[in-house]
RNA sequence: GGCGCGUUGGUCAAGGGGUUAAGACGCCUCCCUUUCACGGAGGAAUCACGGGUUCGAUUCCCGUACGCGCUACCA
């Protein structure tokens, strides 16, 4: 196994650095929250397009009208912007693969799937909700309780495999609504080069016929992501590990319509897992630690989700902790900035195998970058802090002489307030500048602290 | 159920045919310290199981178990 990686990563280097531009996506829908492993995933992607003087894209993934959540495309460059993970492309950002929205991308699609259903890649389905149900009843037995709308059932649904060419015409120009699935092939192997975990196989005759295109005329992400890839020639296709079974949807695409040679190189990321599996926002609820990188108001419910961010968390141990949480760069080193993991982040040394996040240790990763930090990069953050808990500072000098003699004993940031905040009071105030101005220095309350 | 991906201490992990199997978090003990924290010195704790291959497997191969993911006109 570790030869195999080895072996695949050499050549795909070479092929980043020569062959052509690098350019990677991140691709979120906007629908909630940015997770951590979102969060991690745009790292990843970052680092990689930075090491190779590439460019990073960052692509609204909006193809489910009935999941628009207002505020949340917003929300995803805010968390961006906190993190240091600026785009060089995107909605904001502009660029010229444009639109960066896939809404705003919609007739693209269209056209593809016309092209895979005249090329015999594809057909239309005129199957309702009802008979998709009623197949799967049909269809659900012990040995098979998720029946798939694949090679087995298809001549059995109401699509253009089974109806005749008049009914198929008269359907379609009735307003009846169908949406285009792609016809997997009878056992074919499909495979692909992962750079995280060699190669991967599939037989297609188990992978069910995706719907491409839906009822609605926007694209499913198995066509837009594939279309968009090529048109916005990315070089580079970075996910997290949940979309490797529907990866040979994905390489037959690309075979089909823009050839596999010029397919990005693949890599599917390890989960971040939660104390019982996937990491999701309820563990946050139930364990008491941030999941969002910044706190997340969910317009519909107006429940709030703490994030790291507020959690009193800096950028850069954010960032570290997430970097390491599957990664490290074959040292011992532990604290790594940006600039670090850009210089020596590698993607054949990403493991394959899923992390379970630890709350205790990336409260030890921001310990550590408090004491790092300068006063300087701290004095706002600090000042922040204060400010919510309604102390205002006016002597930025004060501050920064309290910052540097207590920062050795904030976890978080949010802990200034626990350590300092009364040294701003106004009783205290008064004492401390007499104390001050006396001595012409800080008076150490503790002596052991050099 | 099917398919896929995984499996080194409680957690993150290095390593990889012969090692006392790194390091970090957390935990414990001690030192420093009037307290706490910081810092320092130690300690407990790991290669899922079964078969191969081999002089020798934690490392390579095959099974099994277990975990996770996917199995939507969601991404």
């Amino acid at each position: 196994m570790v030869s195999i990686r080895a072996f695949v990563a050499i050549p795909m280097y070479i092929c980043a650095m020569s062959d052509k531009k690098v350019r990677v996506r991140f691709a979120p829908s906007p629908t909630g929250g940015l997770h951590l492993g979102g969060v991690r995933t745009v790292l990843y992607n970052y680092l990689f397009a930075k090491k190779h003087g590439g460019d990073f894209i960052l692509r609204i993934e909006d193809t489910d009208q009935t999941r628009f959540v207002p505020g949340a495309e917003e929300y995803i460059f805010d968390c961006l912007k906190w993190a240091g993970l600026e785009p060089d492309e995107s909605v904001q950002h502009g660029g010229d693969f444009g639109p960066y929205r896939q809404s705003e991308r919609k007739e693209l699609y269209k056209n593809y799937a016309e092209q895979l259903v005249a090329e015999g890649h594809a057909y239309y389905a005129f199957d309702t909700p009802g008979e998709l149900e009623q197949m799967r009843q049909q269809y659900r037995t012990d040995e098979n309780p998720a029946p798939q709308y694949d090679n087995k059932v298809r001549m059995q649904m109401r699509n253009s495999l089974t109806l005749d060419g008049d009914t198929v015409h008269e359907l379609m120009h009735s307003d009846t609504p169908y949406v285009v699935r792609i016809k997997m092939p009878d056992e074919e192997t499909v495979s692909f080069n992962d750079m995280i975990r060699g190669e991967v196989s599939f037989n297609t005759s188990l992978v069910d016929d995706k719907v491409l295109l839906k009822a609605d005329g926007m694209p499913t992400y198995h066509l837009a992501v594939v279309v968009d890839d090529h048109l916005m020639e990315i070089s580079h296709a970075f996910r997290g590990e949940e979309w490797l079974p529907s990866a040979p949807v994905h390489v037959l695409l690309w075979k089909y319509l823009f050839g596999e040679d010029k397919m990005p190189q693949w890599a599917h990321f390890p989960l971040i897992l939660g104390p019982s599996g996937k990491l999701s926002k309820r563990d946050g609820a139930t364990y008491g630690f941030p999941v969002f990188a910044m706190n997340w108001t969910d317009p519909k419910t107006g429940d709030l989700t703490e994030g790291f961010k507020e959690m009193g968390f800096l950028p850069e141990a954010f960032m570290n902790l997430l970097a390491v949480l599957g990664w490290n760069d074959g040292t011992e080193q532990e604290i790594f900035s940006l600039d670090e993991m850009i210089e020596k982040f590698s993607m054949d040394r990403i493991h394959s195998a899923g992390a379970k996040f630890d709350y205790e240790k990336a409260k030890w990763f921001n310990h550590e970058w408090i004491k790092k930090l300068t006063v300087d990069r701290l004095q706002l953050l600090v000042k922040e802090v204060l400010k919510s808990k309604g102390i205002e500072v006016a002597d930025d000098e004060l501050l920064n002489k309290v910052i540097d003699l207590v920062k050795d004993r904030c976890t978080l940031l949010t802990d200034f307030y626990e350590q300092a905040g009364y040294i701003f009071s106004k009783r205290l105030k008064a004492l401390i500048y007499l104390l001050f101005s006396r001595n012409g220095m800080m008076l150490k309350p503790c002596s052991s602290r050099s």
